[in-house]
DNA sequence: ATAATAGTGTCTTTTAGACAGTATCCC
DNA sequence: GGGATACTGTCTAAAAGACACTATTAT
């Protein structure tokens, strides 16, 4: 009978054929009243030229969990950690990576667009593109699918969640919260409805200050500090008559 | 300039350090009025002799995706495939397994309990845990902690939706649905709730036949073939005065 | 007939949708 | 003052909770 440090000690993981394994991410923003993506020029093979979500191979020295990794690809390429990070789904299959078996757990994440633009701004291989945009371009693996995947993801929370304010910069109003909603589900939902949910949420709070966009000036709110993500019983269907 | 052709001829997957990857499940059923998950008792090392999910590594060969060999691990468990598999959530870590760096596709489902019977009761590794029972057990690696995330999930989904449906057999009556959804979320439902949203659902048909389960005889129903699963706008509460 | 379980009718409560009305600001 | 944007009040509508009521069956 053989202990399990005797096991251990004579363990060796390359005995078994193993997939290729990596995280993606798929982050996604607000640039001018269009939710857009951030994609990255693929520099190597495969697939060298098309372009893919933010990702890699996991360092098993340095990261702790497949978020570590998305968090360390996420910052490479933005300089900044996203105020929202959660596991998508993992893909996997024989075929959608040509070197061979291979499994991608994806990550969903946002941020605001102005918070990362200093650095994106700087590098050629990482640009927003617009969601609108994404069918007149190359994607490198089956990352379209995941992308839809993350796409719906948006969607569904958005309908009984606040989440899209991780779209927005700390300090924001409820004007420009429902210009985010409003793209996102790509149509209108009711102010009133809006302004019923944020403050049932009690995940804001006013900073004191107004800010004028348009004609009258509007209030500004922030998240409250570790305050937790609220999720309505409800959905917001936004049907309108 | 190298080509992609030549890239994949001499790539080679096992120059870079990599995780050791399996997949789990977590397979609920409801027995004696108590929700239970199958465990699997480890004949080998790591953790031997401790109960764990059902699950195993990805054969390359045969499996096309994680899917593919939740499926099968399933099956060989308990004879059957189940009627619910859905993807849970992808674990990660250096230290979750002793051997090192893994990870682990979590993968949940429903079944009904005299559906696989037959092929358990013949078995002494594998078993159907009452959740209740779980707090005196040894689990293996992070299974526990995966457990929570399926029972959560599980929670989540019966206020908005049909699933428990999948822990009964083929044809079943209201009262047994109102039954397996009280005791997955641990509290009386309405009846009347129940029954506007198990019609609103339309994912169901009568039989046509009667059974005695108690007093007056009850409605059969079956799931229609080909029906997706309905989710509702709303989740039902369950708070009652 | 009674008890027990199956199933219906209908009133209340909650929260979203609709939309008119008021407030503030810049010109 | 007028037009635009920000915000409030309040009615309606949809669907869940509450619970009394009727229906059917075994004993």
């Amino acid at each position: 009978m053989q202990s399990e440090a005797d096991y251990l000690a004579h363990y060796d993981p390359s005995r078994f054929p193993t997939p290729i394994v990596t995280v993606d991410s798929v982050l996604f923003t607000l640039y001018q009243q269009q939710l857009s993506l951030l994609l990255v020029k693929r520099a190597n093979h495969p697939q060298q030229g098309y372009w893919g979500l933010p990702g890699g191979f996991i360092d098993l020295e340095q990261d702790d969990s497949t978020r570590a990794t998305a968090l360390r690809k996420l910052t490479e390429k933005t300089g900044v950690t996203p105020p929202w990070l959660e596991q998508l789904e993992t893909f996997s299959g024989p075929h959608r990576d040509p070197r061979g078996w291979s499994l991608t757990t994806a990550w969903f994440a946002l941020i605001a667009w102005a918070d990362c633009q200093p650095h994106i701004s700087t590098v050629t291989d990482a640009q927003w593109l617009p969601l609108s945009q994404l069918a007149h371009y190359d994607i490198a693996f089956d990352h379209r699918a995941i992308i839809d995947a993350a796409l719906l993801r948006l969607r569904q929370k958005t309908m009984y969640s606040m989440l899209p304010v991780y779209c927005l910069p700390a300090e924001f109003t409820l004007s420009q919260l429902q210009d985010v909603i409003e793209t996102i589900l790509g149509h209108p939902v009711q102010r009133k409805s809006l302004i019923r949910r944020f403050d049932a949420s009690e995940m804001f709070e006013e900073t004191g200050e107004f800010i004028a966009t348009g004609a009258r000036k509007a209030r500004l709110y922030r998240r409250k500090a570790g305050v937790d993500i609220h999720l309505f019983s409800r959905n917001l269907t936004g049907e309108m008559t």
